[in-house]
DNA sequence: CCTTACATGTAACAAGTTACATGATTAG
DNA sequence: CTAATCATGTAACTTGTTACATGTAAGG
């Protein structure tokens, strides 16, 4: 569904191989959307066969040779209209409060450490996004002027991936002590 | 995946059949998952084939039969292994922000009518949460005493609504006064 | 020698959605 | 007459993951 278009959005930036697409995802793109390298490939081949990228084949005398996607003017516009159609309705999906559900099966330790490695995991979400923020936006890049560059993207990624680590947080700490107090007295 | 043990998590309060668990998942328990009739009988047939629910054909007069599903103790064994597996890592899905990549090929209302559209969605999540919450949840249930029963899990569920809700309609605000100041300088 | 980076792919499977089907009863 | 509620299902399709495959070149 969307990962078509993410992929052209990028392309929309500079043509690219699948590989350095897939590195993309790996690394910093992977802050809102994530996607396998065997994946990503199927999207090029489907694309390039409606017309929405053009492909060079591009040889290297040293490495493999690799197949390079530019976007065209049919992709550019599908880019458009996908842009233009509001996207479907939010589908909330919080697996932690599955295993509460679960509750009254399970022994509380078991329950407490997943919110522990919870807390874990968004602490250190958290500590990355500061980290990347401090070392490549400071200062924040201007949004001010001309057209959204990926960089500027990129920036705005890391500043939503703070407010939802942060609210998470929040409500993991304040939801464990519930559960805890509870349990003490 | 968690689909399975989220319809086990909700037999274990009580057995219930594919209607009653289909509509559930349509009011409530949509807050944090979400699935299709389709896809929860396949379930329950198969955990049945596994010994994971034993079921109960239900003849009824005047409606359609039903198929009641309790939990078994393998069923309870099941779901205790699965709350005691860490979770998979986190997968972020921020699609707004894919059309933040698309922005240069896209006019730039386009994109401030997506920013809109998630800023009405998300207001209107938050009214229809607090709404619940201060016809049902006030004051809110005891989660000192005794196991987690439904209720107190969907109030969770409610809280982590509403600080998810609020972070993005933070974030949204910010971001589109980031970027309609830009234009507009 | 072993691993990593480069670069692309096939095949099988799991999860989830959409469309379609059936058939009774009750409410407007 | 029409629509909604109850109750369960099949079939086709899309999306995403996992496992496996191939082959070169550079660096330690």
């Amino acid at each position: 569904m969307s990962l078509r278009y993410a992929v052209l959005g990028l392309l929309v930036h500079e043509p690219m191989t699948g590989y350095e697409i897939a590195r993309l995802f790996d690394a910093s793109v992977g802050h809102f959307w994530s996607a396998r390298h065997q994946q990503i490939y199927r999207e090029l081949r489907e694309m390039a066969g409606w017309g929405w990228l053009g492909d060079t084949a591009e040889p290297h005398a040293d490495r493999p040779d690799a197949r390079r996607y530019a976007i065209t003017e049919s992709g550019l516009s599908a880019l458009a209209a996908w842009v233009d159609t509001p996207l479907p309705p939010h589908r909330p999906r919080e697996p932690v409060l599955l295993k509460l559900l679960a509750a009254p099966a399970v022994p509380p330790d078991s329950l407490m450490a997943e919110f522990d490695r919870q807390l874990a995991d968004v602490e250190a979400r958290l500590a990355a996004y500061r980290d990347i923020v401090a070392r490549h936006y400071d200062p924040p890049p201007p949004l001010a002027t001309g057209p959204l560059n990926r960089h500027a993207v990129l920036y705005l990624s890391l500043t939503r991936g703070l407010s939802a680590a942060l609210a998470y947080r929040d409500w993991l700490i304040e939801t464990r002590d519930l559960l805890v107090g509870g349990a003490a007295t």
